[in-house]
DNA sequence: AAAAGTATGTTGAAATTTCAACAAACGGAG
DNA sequence: CTCCGTTTGTTGAAATTTCAACATACTTTT
């Protein structure tokens, strides 16, 4: 648990607390560290909405998979951020989504119910958990407000320049690396991968953006 | 006030309250009341996102509108529910969307900071407050989630069919009516307004579903 | 009851997206 | 270094969506 420590004190779930106070606490809560190899399945749809999730290591992706296969990337999970603790919160029987490896990764993972109903070794600190909770959830639900309203223009252009903005405004500068490939990408925006590669090119022709893979730059 | 409790004792973020607190309550956190004629803006982006809002009587609806005038609907507002409680919460500077009442509307504004933060009087009942503020928000998480399945489809026609099966699952019955018309409809879905009436029109042809204006019944 | 305004349905043309198929570039593994 | 699998870019045809325009039905106002 010891080397996963930094990772911990950054994840929203543990602001305000003390690192004496976290180690203890990780105890009481019955937080279980798994591992898992890239594209192995994190948490699959249907499965209990018991667990909170926090990334140690790795990064993951949270899908929504229909009937048909399509997929639609919900959001990307990094080092120190939790996922699926809304399902967990809100008591919904099964999660909705499938949480996929991109790489290699160590997760932890806390039953809410510990989180939410005071133990009975009567800790302390639930109090601050919950308002925790509270904040990672709003920030949560900002995010995605932000994808209806990439995802919500009309065109394919439209939808890459409103999320290469954005991530232009997030990294302070109009060069930056978006943290998707192309298919990704495509999944993220909710269109044609094809037809994504074909506007970017079509972007930079225009002398709009510059491009090279991951890395973007607004003109 | 007073006409107004029954509605206020169903709003999530009174859970739990007892019926003599939340009087005292609503003093102490100091709630407000405004009146707004049908088609008055309740809540207007680049407004400070201080408030919570509670709807007490009338109906309104979450907007995003993008510099082309585009509007996404984001969400309808019903008596006893609450809106812009993440823009609070998370502490934004100011609320991305706009809320605009659908017909007259009674709603109450509530500082969040006044519930967030204990008051001088020190009342008790911060802690279940920011208890039943965290499961909303978990509630909404879900509701995202739900819409961004529902618009993720491609086509108008998958669209308005992961739109209706929902309804009829929340209705618990194959007919049902929608809180939307057909422009707003649209607007929620993303889709433009005329191929989604050609595509009613061709899904009541092809005897998939019933639909007389707002009421759907599924085949 | 008529008039004006709003909502819905219909249509065809234009624009866009999806789909399928392939070529080129890239990155590891051996 | 070469081979193989993967990612990205390109293209044209088919399908779909948007747009504009109008007809019809329904509501509200006067």
């Amino acid at each position: 648990m010891k080397k996963h420590f930094d990772i911990l004190r950054k994840c929203s779930l543990f602001n305000q607390i003390e690192d004496e106070k976290l180690i203890k606490m990780l105890g009481c809560l019955g937080a279980r560290v798994e591992t898992f190899d890239k594209k192995y399945t994190i948490m699959a749809e249907g499965n209990p909405a018991k667990y909170i999730g926090i990334m140690l290591s790795g990064s993951a992706q949270i899908f929504q998979i229909d009937y048909f296969g399509n997929r639609s990337i919900v959001a990307g999970v990094e080092p120190s951020e939790m996922f699926c603790e809304a399902f967990a919160c809100a008591e919904v029987a099964a999660v909705p989504v499938t949480v996929v490896a991109n790489e290699p990764c160590e997760v932890m993972f806390i039953d809410c119910n510990h989180i939410l109903h005071t133990c009975t070794n009567n800790c302390g600190f639930h109090q601050q958990l919950i308002f925790n909770l509270m904040k990672s959830l709003a920030t949560k639900n900002i995010m995605f407000h932000r994808k209806i309203e990439i995802t919500s223009k009309r065109s394919t252009r439209e939808k890459i320049m409103a999320y290469l903005m954005f991530c232009a405004k997030k990294a302070d500068s109009n060069s930056f690396d978006i943290p998707f490939d192309r298919q990704e990408l495509a999944d993220y925006l909710e269109v044609d991968r094809s037809g994504l590669s074909a506007e970017i090119s079509k972007l930079r022709k225009q002398g709009i953006i510059k491009s090279y893979k991951k890395h973007f730059e607004l003109l």
